[in-house]
DNA sequence: ACCAAATATAACTTGACAGGAATATTCCTG
DNA sequence: CAGGAATATTCCTGTCAAGTTATATTTGGT
């Protein structure tokens, strides 16, 4: 989880993830369109592929990269498992006072 | 958007936020259950603050931090913008394959 | 088989940041 | 208001990763 995470935050992959939404593309043209050097690019492709964010298929010369979808479900499931938070009217800032009155009292 | 993903994808700081999740914590507190040295909490939890995915409640000597909500609406917006990726039972190397071949032909 | 284009890899430099120890600050309590 | 607990800040160090350059490797076309 905090493998992908950790790889998406980055600014030069975050770009090239928003740029890959419209469609494959191969690492030239991603070089191309993001003005990035191509060793760049090809390494942050090469960490995007370990944590499967991207496929690559070969096609002719080029090495075409696509956005796979499991990560981003992933993400999507672990981040609504936090939708209590914004879901439930009340924080539960009362409750934890509470518990921590009742911590003071010494018996 | 990136500075909530890297400060998230940092896993101490990933801990806390699962800790946070069942409710408001000291700082002390979230040093114990991690057994992590306070320094290091507060520090983490500095940069928490500071891209606003926990809010600091002053509570007699303690400081209390919860989590808001408003950044993992943010993911889950953002993320769910990706569900084309799985929603679409094609992905788009066909097209993408006969655009390349459409440029390869010299007019 | 050779040449050239596309991509990957290696070596290197540099900046950012996590972690640790020591210290400063804040704020309650008696 | 002095002492102490809780928390924040500062300084330091090592590590890791992004970016650059140069080079290796793969693959296709002729």
């Amino acid at each position: 989880m905090d493998k992908i995470l950790r790889a998406i935050s980055e600014p030069s992959r975050l770009q090239i993830i928003e740029l890959l939404r419209s469609g494959p593309l191969s690492v030239g043209e991603i070089s191309e369109k993001l003005a990035m050097k191509q060793p760049l690019v090809s390494k942050h492709l090469k960490v995007l592929n370990d944590c499967e964010i991207v496929k690559i298929r070969p096609v002719a010369n080029r090495r075409v990269y696509q956005l796979r979808s499991e990560p981003f479900r992933e993400i999507d499931v672990w981040v609504q498992s936090f939708s209590n938070l914004w879901e439930s009217r009340f924080d539960r800032m009362e409750t934890y006072l509470a518990t921590l009155q009742g911590k003071s009292e010494k018996p």
